[in-house]
DNA sequence: CTCCTTTATGTTTACGTAAACATATTATAC
DNA sequence: GTATAATATGTTTACGTAAACATAAAGGAG
């Protein structure tokens, strides 16, 4: 493979003339720079970004880290968000390296896979609440922005992130719910280690307490985001003797598994039980009923993350979060009571 | 960001001596290598692949290739193509580039990417049927796989690839349509451009030759794998004056949209109109009816990629390409005559 | 106890790039 | 026509790493 010492020789120049030809460095005649040109095509070079990354100490690319808990990983909402960061990064010029944190090892360690590939800023999806894995390189001032995911307990300012308004969407959700007249209203949880999931409950929780319900302990189920524990969960509340009329579900997966084991129990949606979900992934469209939902913009919210984080490397300044805003799909799994 | 030096500097020895420890060479002292090892956890050393790469001009990450044409990038599909991806790059200790290939742009120049940041090797995914770029690396020897879209075409023996068995697989579709009585099939087919969407076709074609079916042009319609063709084609099928009973579609989404066709016009899935699928997304099992499907191991295909990928990239050697199989999944979308 | 091997360690060089510095040539000012 | 600035180019050095080579000390054989 060419390097510029190859180029230099076939164009009878020096090494450093290529390279500013490369970096289009003023103080280069024309007829060099065709010169140049002209070998840098023939021998096929480019650039090697090893090189240069090692001399200017930036390389150009961000490190992605997403959750491969199996079922996060594969949900058409993370590529949604992905592929808002892939926009960015092709418009912006920037590589990206994808990390894939599995979570079974615990901790993930963001200060190496920083340092080991030069990366200049790193992109962190759905971190755990509870990580003190961040803290470090808040501290070593690693340029990072958080991605669905905000952190809202830390506190800490200097931790950017984009989000979703979770507690926003869930309480429109539930508000919506209650204006229809559901009183009897359950929830089927996210994880709490996960902060959208612990939002959407405090966004459920609290729009009940505003209209004066009281909120139930057996009416709240912990799941894990899978349309296999929607269905299971469902199952459990139908068996509870005082049934619920309406399920907010912190997520579409959720929600269509729930659907599905309301079906199966010989009950109907929304005939029985009201069902609303929460991502407006592209399949609640085509469940069975259609799926009434609160959407997020999960492209942008993937294009922003990485804006705020390309501008945090190239003016090394502190960006503000961003929340984004939620809306209610209405389709047809909520019947008026 | 501490180097080998430092390292070196703080534990009293030479940075060669730190090198050596790093790389598990034989030859150190146990009291040195301690002395080392507590230097390197006190400074948060980690090894910088920059200068690693640059020395031995490997860098243990590879590049992976990905079509951004908006719909193919979101679909599940590619996810869990990606997820199997992902678990072998994991296993194996190498990195991922992501290297979105924009087709807007035409051509992608492998070879650039390739030599920029100089991964190992590259898995493409999905590339073009006709593509010249791929010529190139090959004659320049890049380690290389072609995963989902194996290049029948070109039978160039040196391009491995790893893909499903589309034509068996479109073929067991359409001869389960036959099995139950079908005789008038149409298909929405995929991009031409794109070898399963041409295999499939293929498939399609064959199997109603072998059952002495002529086929009729009118009853094959170029789609382009997304929801909203499937819809759109599925109309104009339903225009014709004589109407399919059943249709094979060259993907789940293209089905789902199909079904929708349907169902808005008034017919039926599968009463009015049988409709298989291909590709077996985890939404075609929610689909309303359950979608009857061709079902790939899609997972696996991206795993075992790129473990001939790795294996190539290690052993400099060409291994065999693959053919995954598929296998029909019968749900309740088509009818018995 | 000398010679030779083994073990432990240090030094030089190279990978590809670009900043910083150095030099040569040309143009401009007076 | 000399001094000064601007332009075009080359040379040295540094980034972090590891292979290749060099050296020193220790262990073993006779």
């Amino acid at each position: 493979m060419a390097s510029q010492r190859d180029v230099a020789k076939k164009a009878g120049v020096s090494f450093m003339t290529v390279s500013r030809v490369i970096n289009k460095k003023i103080n280069v005649d024309e007829n060099t720079r065709q010169k140049v040109l002209k070998a840098i095509r023939e021998l096929g070079y480019y650039p090697n970004v090893l090189g240069r990354g090692l001399n200017r100490n930036k390389t150009e690319a961000i490190g992605v880290v997403i959750p491969t808990c199996s079922h996060l990983f594969s949900t058409q909402y993370y590529l949604e968000l992905l592929r808002g960061v892939e926009q960015y990064c092709a418009i912006a010029g920037y590589g990206m390296l994808l990390y894939p944190a599995r979570d079974d090892s615990g901790m993930i360690d963001y200060q190496k896979l920083y340092q080991e590939r030069r990366v200049d800023g790193m992109l962190i999806i759905a971190p755990p609440v509870k990580d003190d894995q961040l803290k470090i390189i808040v501290k070593k001032k690693v340029p990072f922005v958080v991605l669905d995911g905000h952190q809202a307990g830390s506190s800490d300012k200097r931790i950017v992130f984009v989000d979703a308004d979770n507690r926003g969407g869930a309480s429109e959700a539930v508000q919506y719910l209650i204006d229809q007249g559901h009183k009897k209203i359950a929830h089927i949880a996210g994880w709490k280690t996960v902060a959208n999931g612990r939002d959407r409950l405090f966004g459920y929780k609290s729009t009940l307490k505003k209209n004066g319900i009281s909120h139930k302990d057996d009416y709240i189920r912990e799941g894990d985001f899978t349309e296999i524990t929607g269905y299971y969960k469902m199952k459990d509340l139908l068996g509870l003797k005082d049934r619920p009329t309406a399920v907010f579900a912190a997520n579409d997966l959720m929600a269509i598994g729930a659907i599905r084991a309301v079906q199966e129990t010989g009950l109907g949606v929304p005939g029985d039980i009201s069902i609303v979900g929460f991502d407006d992934i592209p399949s609640a469209k085509y469940s069975n009923p259609p799926l009434t939902t609160v959407h997020q913009m999960t492209f942008q919210m993937g294009f922003e993350a990485v804006k705020l984080l390309i501008e945090n490397i190239l003016q090394d300044k502190w960006a503000e979060s961003r929340v984004m805003e939620t809306k209610l799909v209405v389709r047809e799994s909520v019947k008026s009571l």
